[in-house]
Order: structure tokens, then C-alpha cells, then sequence
DNA sequence: CTGTTAGCGCGTTCAG
DNA sequence: CTGAACGCGCTAACAG
């Protein structure tokens, strides 16, 4: 049988608020009292029922992550933050992968509401209006760490993708690049990152009298790069030297794209991406891209849930500012 | 405030007891008193308090995963399985990463049981024994999903590492290969599956007179894998011509080492890997590689699990043996 | 400093 | 079929 307060009570020959009273340090005890108690718990091997305190207390000291895919870098690398943050605080981490289905979502924060969780953190490439509700219906602290969207009115954590995205830019000018080639996502453009990505773009081929020229995809994946296939040849017929891809997804299948055509990175056609997960340092050429903090987006999420959960009333709403790096590796060529 | 039963029973007139039936639906409840109850639930909004239940039931529906690492792929993709499946039987997972801390481990093992979780996976690279041991004394079933390390008294799903790189070598030699290194993970590797993908190994050069000839890292990283760039190189002096990797990520790291040394893949050395992650297939050339099934790792261990927390008692041992699948791709080429 | 008591929200006897 | 009463394991007043 497993130990029960009463049982350290009984053995240790005081009542069971003393022992409360020692394991949660919340009030004085006799050293002689404390000393009982703590050999009668050190005995039984007592390990206070989690889910009977949190009962009373009202404290479950659970967070809910909903992502729509675990199996995806960008997830698990936030999701590192995330964890490792929140069990400095004591929190832990209830995981619920939807793979971007709504309805499911929905679902979750009706389970993590009878969880008792104290507060979530939803991880996505798409929006659901409706989880934020719901959310906030049941009164549950959220943030929103999106992939692509942009929501003002939330609780997130930013980085400044078009300076970013203009810096990145000029160093591709300042490598000699003249004709260079956007490639982003059109999908709700207005409401995503990718439309600051793409001002960088603008501003700094502007600023150096350079003319833009934008290519759209409509998603991430392989199959929708594919089908923009023609505007990149012809992209490259007319001279385009370099393409800024606003995610490395895109930048891989370009990459891919050109050498299966017996084109050579850099050499030919140089690439920069966005994001910095691990493969872009493993494929060859490694790839020049932008460093996305995502470890510090998860912890810094995780940081403002639990602010929010000590003072639900004052909670001053700053947005984040996280600083981003240029990794300026090998599919860049220098040109004359 | 919140809805608790109290209120829908005193909403819908009739007693706490009538109103746990008809949620439960443990008992024979009127009609009418049903319509009645089920109206005010639906009116207060009424979500039953889990960690309340969870007291009395002491059932969580929780179970605990400790990985290593949730930013490793292996990792995530055997998370997927654990979740989906876990999803279908009701049951929530409970993350907690140690980054490969055997004390934090220890830890995990006690805030698990705590919690009350019903069950355990480890997802990991190394073995800790003492927690297997805190586990077993704290009656929390659990099953070790380990990269490498092969354990027979445990609870664990497998693949049959030694036939598939049979039939991998065999497949190489078909290509006309000859002279084929295997390249391997020497640390504990008479505990590891690294044995019998290397038996395989020589059995098939066995097999087809050939001679084998090993070479041993001591870890995964690119680190450890540079360690070894002489023997690499005079292999290749030697006149292999084909290297059969026991993990993708060496592969990986061997033909980075060799394309930035100018040797080109597969024209000039031919290598295949192990596992079948997605990077495996952006990179170029592809490799050729065996597939894992991560998700039905994962599938499987919680379905044993859920299966052991059902009936205690009458719990059979049988090792599942998973099928893997050999991926032929870009990175082997056939010579004469 | 300490013990008694009253819940937390719910499931479950056990009489009716 | 139904309600009163008890208890899960623990914390938090409240007296003393």
C-alpha cells in the first residue's frame, strides 16, 4: 500500500496538519514534531498525493500544449522552451497534437479545462479562432506562438522579420546579387509574417534601385513548390542570380529543385532561407539563413502564462522583441 | 464561478448521486430525471472536475513520457505514436525532457508518480537503471523505447535489425559492391542494436565471400564521426566503395565529410543509411535507408502499456516484432 | 506550536 | 430508480 498523510501522522504520533504543516513548510513546528514527521515520511516513503492538493488548492501546476504536429522541427524546438522553462517553475507539460485538426482542438481545451490546467500554449501553423475562445470562455491564459500568422491582439512573442529580412537582402546585394527573386507564401498573406518578410525584401532592393520581383507559393510543402515550378525557370531565364525564400522548407526545395536540374549551389544560383532548424547546417551546401530564436519564443511564451497566472489582474501586456542572427554559410556566392 | 455538480443537481432538482449517473452512466436513471439533468448541464455549461474524479477513481488517464531530448526526431516521431494512440484510449501525456540527466530522471520518476500517472514510456539514447528501478518500486508500469540499447526483460518493441541489414549488404552486393565497410556505434555495443545491424552485416558479406571490414565511432555526432576520418579515408584507399551506415545521421555526417572533401555521392562511394527520417529524403542524393516505423514504436509500447495498467495481474511478455521496409533511393550506385 | 474540523468535487455504497 | 452519507488525500481556518 502506498503511504497516505495519515499514515505519517499515525507512525510519526501527531495529527495530520503537522505534517502538512512540514511538508509544505507553512507554518512553524516543533523541531522535535518535524523531526518525527520527517523520519516517519523518510520510513513509508511518503510522496504527497499531487491530485488531492491540487484539489484543494486549486493549483494542478499543469500547462496544456496544443500543437498541430509534434513531428515537426519548428514544434519540438519551441516545445524544448516551453518544457524546460515551465519545470523551472514547477510546471509540467500536458502534450496534445491535433495535426491541424480543429474540431480536435476544440475538443482539447474542453479536456484541458477538466484537467484544471492553469494555463496553454498552442503551437501552429494554422489559426482557430474558435480554441481562442473557447479558451478564453473557460478562462484559461493562452499564447499563441504561430509559425506564420500575426496577431496583434495576442499574447505573442515577435521577432523583427522585416529587418531581418532587409538585412539579409543587402548582404545578398553586397555579394554582388543584382537580380534577386523572392519566395514566400501567399496564403493569408495579410494576416501572416511572411508580409513582413516580404517588405524587408522590398525595402532593400528599393533602397538600392534594384527592381523586386515576387514569387508566391501557396504552402510549404514539396507539392506546392512544385507547382510554381515554371515561374522560377523563368525567373532564372530572365537573370535572376539569387532567391531570398522566406522559410527553409522552401529554400530545401529550391535547392533541390535546381540540382536535380543539374544546376550547382552556389555556384549558379545562390539561396538563402529562413528558420535555422538543423538540416539546413546538414545539407550540402549548408545554407545561409536566419536563425529563429524558437527555444527563446517557447520560454519567453511560457515565461508571460505563468505571469499571467500569479497576477491575472495587472498584467501588462509588452510584446517581446527577440533578437534574431544571419548565418552566413555556403549557398551564397559572391559575384562580380 | 464554475459549475460544480452541486449546482447542476440543484438546478435540475434532484441529488448529486442522479447527476453522477447520468454522466457516468453507472445506473438505471428516470427518463425524466435524465432530461432534466442533462438540460442544466448543458444551461451551467458543466464540465466534470478531473482531478476531483481522478481522487476518488484514482484513475489520472495521465501517463508519463520522459525523452531525452523532444528537439530529436526520433524522439518526436515516436511521441507521435504515443499520443495518437494514447489519444484513443482517453489518455493525456505528460511530457518531461531531461536532456539526458540520469538525476533529473529520478526526479521525473517521483513528480510521476505524484501526479498519479498510470503508466511510463522512456523515450531515450542512454539506459538509467535506477530509474527503471523507482519505477518498478513505485508500481508504474512502463516501457523503454530506446535508440539503441537493446533490453531483454523488458517491455519493448523491435524490429529485426539483423535480417533487414542482411538484406541491405545483400542489396549493395547485388550493385555490384565488393568492398563494403560497416560503419557503427562501438560504445556498449554488445547491448545495442548496433550488434545486430552489424551482424547482419557480416553475415551477408559472409555469405557472398566477401570481407568485412568494420569501423567504429564512439557516438552519433558529428564530433565522434570526425574522430574516425582517417580510418574513413584509408578505407577508401583501400578501394571500398560502399559504406553501410548503422544510423542515418552518420551517413549523413559521411557524406558531408566526403562531398566537402570533392568525392561526389554516389558516383564515387556509395552509402546507406538507418532509420528513415525525412531529412534523409531532402537531402541529396536521397539516401537509401532503412525505414523505422517510429510511429508504431511508439504505437505499440503504449498499447502494451494501457494494456498492463487494464489487467495488472495476467500481463503476457511477447516482444513485438515491427517489419521495416528498405527505402531505395539516390545515394548507392550500381557498378560493374 | 498543535489538533480538530470542514471542505475541495466527485463516485459509491446502502437504505429506501 | 433515488438520495443521504461517507470518503478519496490533502490544505486551511479555527480554537486552543
Amino acid at each position: 500500500m502506498v503511504a497516505t498523510i495519515k499514515d505519517v501522522a499515525k507512525m510519526a504520533d501527531v495529527s495530520i496538519s503537522t505534517v502538512s504543516r512540514v511538508i509544505n513548510d507553512s507554518k512553524p513546528v516543533s523541531p522535535e514534531a518535524r523531526r518525527r514527521v520527517l523520519h516517519a515520511i523518510e520510513v513509508l516513503d511518503y510522496r504527497p498525493n499531487e491530485v488531492a492538493r491540487s484539489l484543494v488548492t486549486k493549483k494542478s501546476n499543469l500547462i496544456g500544449v496544443i500543437v498541430d504536429d509534434i513531428g515537426s522541427m519548428y514544434v519540438s524546438y519551441v516545445l524544448r522552451g516551453v518544457e524546460e522553462i515551465g519545470r523551472m517553475y514547477n510546471y509540467d507539460i500536458i502534450l496534445l497534437s491535433s495535426y491541424g485538426d480543429p474540431e480536435l482542438e476544440l475538443k482539447f481545451a474542453k479536456l484541458l479545462f477538466q484537467k484544471q490546467v492553469e494555463g496553454a500554449i498552442i503551437i501552429s501553423s494554422t489559426l482557430n479562432q474558435k480554441l481562442m475562445y473557447r479558451l478564453e470562455e473557460s478562462r484559461i491564459p493562452y499564447a499563441n506562438i504561430n509559425r506564420f500568422y500575426d496577431i496583434e491582439e495576442d499574447l505573442t512573442v515577435r521577432i523583427n522579420y522585416e529587418e531581418v529580412s532587409f538585412n539579409m537582402v543587402e548582404y545578398l546585394i553586397e555579394q554582388g546579387h543584382k537580380k534577386i527573386a523572392s519566395l514566400a507564401i501567399r496564403k493569408d498573406i495579410d494576416r501572416t509574417e511572411e508580409k513582413y518578410k516580404v517588405d524587408g525584401y522590398e525595402s532593400a532592393m528599393k533602397e538600392h534601385s534594384l527592381k523586386s520581383s515576387n514569387i508566391y507559393t501557396l504552402g510549404i510543402d514539396e507539392k506546392s513548390f512544385l507547382d510554381i515550378s515554371d515561374e522560377i525557370d523563368s525567373a532564372i531565364k530572365n537573370g535572376v542570380t539569387a532567391f531570398f525564400c522566406s522559410q527553409d522548407e522552401i529554400a530545401l526545395h529550391l535547392m533541390n529543385y535546381l540540382v536535380d536540374r543539374g544546376m550547382k549551389i552556389p555556384d549558379d544560383i545562390s539561396v538563402t532561407g529562413f528558420g535555422g532548424t538543423a538540416m539546413t547546417n546538414i545539407y550540402r551546401p549548408k545554407l545561409t539563413t536566419v536563425r529563429i530564436p524558437y527555444y527563446d519564443i517557447g520560454a519567453v511564451a511560457i515565461r508571460r502564462i505563468l505571469k499571467k497566472i500569479e497576477d491575472k489582474d495587472n498584467f501588462s501586456e509588452e510584446r517581446i522583441l527577440l533578437p534574431v542572427e544571419i548565418l552566413k554559410r555556403d549557398s551564397v556566392k559572391k559575384i562580380d
